[in-house]
RNA sequence: GGCGCUAUCGUCUAGGGGUUAGGACGGGUGAUUCUCAGUCACUAAACCGGGGUUCGAAUCCCCGUAGCGCUGCCA
């Protein structure tokens, strides 16, 4: 039984991506439940867009909750914000036993205090001074019947060793010296994230907590809230984070970082999910390309690695070119088409030709990695070239090409059937006519088709884009070249 | 400052007492070819430093250093 347990105060980013996917590889890989919960504890900054876009990166990672928002279960309520009244209770039970007291301290008082330990740099120790710990009975409740703002805080024992065992980093170990005594219900009423994930953990009977290692300081607070409840914890791992190509954190700035972001670029969510699950996790030996059945089958804790990860996007982009290869044409067509309308506007008539997209598709899908790509580098499928590269340009065009080009729409136009094979035929036969290398007619062809000096093999784009739409272009690079503007160049 | 976590090619990693330290991305070279991409072949590239333990340490221990995290009525 596993959970992740996102809070939705922002896009779901590539880290917490990876930490769903191994909450969700543990899960099936032990026939266990995978558990969806939203931690929206902190009012001040809940997005509720936020929220949306955490579903929408899960569901087209294809990391499909068992339990959850939308998809329900005997444990809910899965949002954090309806089950106050549960936490109101546990903290209640904790005051009762004594195990926690309520602190009356303002938040001046506390930034005063976190201030004059900061200028006495503190030897050991640091955090709340239990001020109100030792406040006497009378007092307490004297402020309670006037109704004065207070939290719940956990009353931490002097002079223990909290050890547990992360299942990744092996055994840690803290002095309960260093932690202070922790909030656990705020003043708003609301439970911290301490309270409740640990009240949510053991209702929901969580059995093992893979979360990010910014927590792993936290645990020892978590295992004492359990302790004084009287809980037995859950087993622990933390993974570890996952840093932008200059090891620093991942943001915006730096990479994509959004999971919705890479699904906008246009990468296959199969690409992203391989790509994260080697970031800190090897099945062993030499495999790196896995389907998520696979990765499934094969995934243990015991070999996530504890060391940080730079997210590279360059592997990212080859793999995701790896899993282009493997998709259709026919089902490219939409998500490519969709892209062509953005870059094409207004969208050109041969647009609705889908026959005659697909094979495009197919004459650029292999020289791509991003489904983005295919549709850049093949606008002038769809539409004259509005202006030659002009480095190529200097290159192939020049004055005795236009004779050249000439020649070939002439020949051109008299061939019958306009195939690959044909035209390669033709272009040798031309070339060997006029006694010069092939390429000398290939290249300004290309040039004037496409306007570029890159692309598919030539004889496959003449055929595709048709006789009349090649000799045209062939004729209107031939002026081109002829006026002013050609000969600038 | 305190506490904690981490440390193998540029990057992701395998290897966990005896290995020519392996693979992948990226780089370089070559082949194929009408270009680009691809593909194929080849290649350069790493055990953070210092001490221990041991016949033997990348591997175990300690110290140092560096990076990161936490030190909130954020999660």
């Amino acid at each position: 039984m596993v959970r992740f347990a996102p809070s939705p105060t922002g896009y779901l980013h590539v880290g917490g991506a990876r930490t769903a996917l191994f909450n969700f590889l543990f899960a099936r890989h032990h026939g266990g439940i995978f558990i969806l919960r939203i931690e929206d504890t902190d009012q001040k900054r809940f997005q509720a867009e936020a929220l949306q876009e955490i579903f929408a990166s899960l569901k087209w990672l294809g990391l499909n909750w068992d339990e959850g928002p939308e998809a329900g279960g005997e444990r809910g309520p899965y949002f954090q914000s309806q089950r106050t009244a549960l936490y109101r209770r546990h903290a209640e039970q904790l005051l009762a036993a004594g195990k926690a007291y309520r602190c009356f301290c303002s938040e001046e008082r506390l930034a005063r205090m976190r201030e004059e330990q900061e200028k006495a740099k503190m030897a050991h120790g640091s955090g709340y001074d239990r001020h109100c710990r030792l406040r006497p009975e009378a007092e307490v409740k004297a402020l309670l019947a006037a109704n004065a703002a207070h939290v719940v805080r956990l009353k931490v024992p002097d002079n223990r060793v909290v050890v547990f065992n992360d299942l990744i980093r092996g055994e840690i170990s803290y002095d309960s010296s260093q932690l202070d005594d922790l909030v656990l219900l705020k003043s708003d009423g609301f439970p911290t994230y301490h309270l409740a994930n640990v009240v949510d953990d053991h209702l929901m009977q969580i059995t093992h907590v893979l979360r990010g290692d910014e927590w792993i300081v936290s645990t020892p607070k978590h295992i004492l809230i359990y302790e004084a409840f009287g809980w037995p914890p859950p087993h622990f791992a933390h993974m570890p984070v996952i840093l932008a190509a200059d090891g620093g954190k991942l943001s915006k700035r730096r990479g994509a970082a959004s999971v919705l972001d890479y699904q906008r670029s246009g990468f296959q969510p199969e690409a992203l999910l391989n790509f994260l699950v080697l970031l800190g996790w090897a099945p062993g030996g030499d495999r790196e390309i896995m389907t998520l059945d696979e990765m499934t089958a094969a995934f243990s804790l015991q070999r996530v690695s504890a060391k940080a990860a730079v997210f590279d996007e360059t592997k990212l982009e080859w793999m995701n070119g790896h899993y282009l290869q493997q998709r259709s044409q026919e089902s490219l067509l939409p998500e490519v088409m969709a892209c062509w309308e953005k870059l094409l506007p207004p969208p050109p008539a041969v647009l609705a030709d889908q026959a005659y997209a697909k094979k495009v598709i197919g004459l650029f899908k292999e020289r791509s990695k991003k489904i983005i790509e295919i549709a850049e580098n093949s606008g002038y499928f769809f539409r004259d070239p509005a202006a030659y590269d002009p480095q190529a340009a200097r290159k192939y065009f020049k004055s005795e090409t236009i004779s050249i080009l000439e020649l070939l729409a002439e020949k051109l136009a008299a061939l019958e059937p306009f195939s690959h094979e044909a035209l390669e035929g033709l272009y040798r036969q031309v070339a060997e006519g006029l006694g010069l290398p092939a390429g000398k007619l290939i290249h300004p062809t290309r040039l004037a088709v496409s306007g570029v000096s890159f692309g598919p093999g030539l004889f496959e784009m003449l055929e595709l884009l048709g006789k009349e739409t090649v000799i045209r272009r062939l004729q209107s690079a031939g002026n081109w070249i002829g006026t002013a503007a050609g000969k600038e160049e």
